[in-house]
DNA sequence: TAGATTTGTCTATTGATATAGACGACTATA
DNA sequence: TATAGTCGTCTATATCAATAGACAAATCTA
């Protein structure tokens, strides 16, 4: 395969430093450098850009997390693996990455009982206007954030969703205590796009990370709508399946 | 929904006036922008930034297509699109985007015969270092690249594929030559990352862009895998729809 | 231990980004 | 035909990104 090397571009709106970091990292998910990272002047010459250049790639990936740079022995990775979550009719983004036996938890960040804008009416097929919970919540796997999700719940139906989930954690057994027993999904949209503010701050993203984007519709057994939400999920750290 | 806003982060290794661009531009797809973009002073307040900062962000918009600036009058949208995928069990991603009823075409860049590395091998189900071919190919929609595929067929059972993918385009015609009148979406696993050099160039992407990226495994009726694959979309251009 | 290798830090210089203000050119409309 | 609104271009300045070279500090190995 393609080595992580040849050029880069120059004035085009990203830095050096960035692309470099970006190609260490995709190196590093691909097994490329797998313990070691060759030395910042081999990289540099690899790279075609000033040793100045790679360390500024390296103190990025460092922050990060990624990285561990030690004086007179080397640089080494810290840390690799992706999670893998299911995308289908039994989807339960809340119950984590499959098989992966994973200590998880669903934190409440923020919630709200708004009108519901055209899109998230025409979704749960409520009136345009009609009250809506919104519902600001955050996943962690092993203490790492991995997602973050809006939800929209239907406040009639749903009235205090936000205090059950907020103890649960779980989207599941909230709606278990509505008489929701089961649900499925209905249909899924995936994109990506580089993380806004509040994902980079929550997720604990560095500038310029890439989100993962699924915006989603939970229907009932009788197929009526219960959940319209977006779940954004840290794009270096998990990957969707769908099955 | 959050308008494309809020502030821009300064010192990310992003130039200022590409986050612009990549936010205008995804403002477009959502239909924020439709017509005619707001002045530029507007602009610079929203994103918090000088007005020659935008004007960079337009520049670069300008040079790729999207929009058209008028002297007096205002600056406008050119082309506006989001192509919105199907991916499941009937997935044929050569059929094109939707319901979007446009001209699309499939164009082989490579090929080769070559041993199975071992993961292509579990996925096919045949012996690792067994024969396979390998196609390397791009899809336009309208002209505009829009998604960037690596195939694997087992070499036995689809010797020439290539020939036949090169003239039709299409690898539900290339299958239906071998006998393969139908086969199905086995498995799909879905990620985002950057895009790697030779994307960048095929897709005509700007360094920075991110790709969405299908890896999957067709198989025909009686259930054996038939193609294993990696597609790469221009995520600035396409979404992903699962139902 | 001596020498080689590798990361860490410093100074200096150049080019790309971003800000600031001013003014010209073109368009629409009152 | 004024006038307001908007894009186009110019000059000047400050900050960030990248290059260049030198040497210190830590580690490994012969």
């Amino acid at each position: 395969m393609a080595k992580a090397a040849s050029k880069v571009e120059r004035r085009s709106g990203i830095a050096l430093w960035r692309q470099i970091a970006d190609r260490i990292r995709l190196a590093i998910s691909s097994g490329e450098f797998s313990e070691r990272l060759p030395p910042e002047m081999e990289l540099a010459e690899r790279f075609g850009v000033n040793r100045h250049t790679v360390r500024g790639a390296i103190a990025a990936l460092t922050q990060e997390g990624v990285l561990r740079a030690e004086q007179g022995r080397g640089t080494f990775v810290k840390r690799r693996r992706s999670l893998s979550y299911p995308v289908g009719a039994r989807t339960r983004f809340s119950e984590g990455p499959k098989g992966q036996a994973r200590e998880r938890r669903g934190i409440l960040l923020d919630h709200a009982v708004e009108p519901a804008d055209p899109r998230t009416a025409a979704a749960l097929e409520i009136e345009p206007g009609a009250k809506v919970v919104r519902l600001e919540t955050l996943s962690e796997a092993d203490g790492r954030a991995v997602s973050r999700a809006t939800s929209f719940f239907d406040a009639t139906r749903f009235a205090s969703i936000d205090d059950i989930y907020a103890e649960s954690g779980s989207i599941t057994v909230a709606l278990k205590s509505f008489g929701i027993s089961d649900y499925f999904r209905h249909s899924t949209q995936i994109s990506a796009r580089h993380a806004g503010d509040t994902d980079l701050a929550d997720l604990k993203l560095s500038p310029g990370a890439i989100v993962l984007v699924t915006v989603y519709v939970n229907v009932d057994p009788d197929g009526r709508p219960v959940q319209f939400a977006e779940t954004r999920f840290a794009a270096d750290l998990v990957e969707l399946s769908v099955s």
